[in-house]
DNA sequence: TCCGTTAGTATACGATGTAAATATAGAGCG
DNA sequence: CGCTCTATATTTACATCGTATACTAACGGA
């Protein structure tokens, strides 16, 4: 019913993270995400709101991207898997992970990431009452941490990096399962 | 030798401190800054080396800044106390604050409140080998937590918060005293 | 064929960070 | 006092950015 589109939101924010991965973020604009589309800086607008509602967009995706674990798996390696798997997109896009926690946990993404834990929570045989507060403690932790490791704000490898992450598991998951295993 | 200096890096820092506090990072401009110091943008360059450095200088303000506890405390205080103050200045700059998860381990404020952590874990009668790891662990979800927390990516009070905090504390923190209380 | 709709373009403006050259005001000294 | 030295601040300028507004181009259907 009109011309035919040459691109679309999801080639917007893929041209972005390309951007924002290879020379950071500092060098994310508009600009060199059109020049990269051979398309004119104003035909993104019609796709994202603008620089910020993109930047939310690459936040989204990274979510969405994310692998959720195998639910036939034990609820302790579930939740070590996302650990895993998040700390693994952080360093993937290290310039675009740190926005993570600047932005709302409102969204379809957060929320996607969130009910994942609260399923291994529960198989975990939490009091539903206390899900959402581990929810939070697991979570902030968790890309708190892959947010400092993507930056560089540690002073140490990744070796010693995972035990740190095994060290928290144990301390804030062993007491976890005590009420089930019985 | 020269004629007057009409501001320095403090007040530099200051006023681009008040200025993101007040109106958000996306306001805090060279020119900003400069205009509230009434003086030539320029003028700054002097000071600070230019915009990220700006930025750089912000942060270690805010960790110089950060009330150490009173070291007379038992360890376990010091900690809660520790904590708390993170938190306070991160409501009180909630803009600014995110900014500390970005930003190396290797500054002097960084380092500041390192070894206030290390003292306090030493009190506690950590082994050596371990401190270093569980400083890390802490200041990661203390300091995710209050960016968090500041940037409104929970959608709970301020209540449930201090009762995720004190929950943290009690899974991460009960088992270190275990060797030294008997 | 012409029309309505939608996709993309052209042009323009104000704001930003900062490089380079220049003016300014005090200190020290004769 | 007047001269000069030097740290300090200003002036001017430019490339780049986000985006508002007005336009043109290309299709499906009548």
């Amino acid at each position: 019913m009109a011309r035919p589109r040459r691109i679309d939101r999801d080639t917007v924010l893929v041209a972005a993270l390309a951007i924002a991965d290879a020379d950071g973020l500092d060098s994310l604009s508009m600009r060199a995400v059109a020049e990269r589309l051979e398309v004119t800086p104003m035909a993104l607008y019609r796709y994202v709101g603008g620089k910020q509602e993109l930047l939310d967009g690459l936040v989204e995706r990274l979510l969405l991207e994310w692998p959720l674990p195998q639910s036939g798996q034990p609820w302790r390696a579930q939740l070590t898997e996302m650990a895993a798997s998040m700390r693994a997109t952080a360093r993937r896009h290290p310039q675009v992970f740190p926005l993570l926690l600047q932005r709302s946990v409102a969204t379809a993404g957060a929320k996607r990431v969130r009910e994942a834990i609260y399923e291994a929570l529960r198989e975990a045989g939490v009091d539903s009452d206390s899900i959402p507060r581990i929810e939070r403690v697991l979570s902030t932790f968790i890309i708190g941490f892959a947010a400092s490791e993507a930056a560089g704000r540690f002073s140490v490898g990744r070796r010693e990096l995972d035990l740190d992450v095994a060290w928290f598991g144990e301390s804030v998951l062993g007491q976890l399962g005590v009420h089930t295993t019985p």
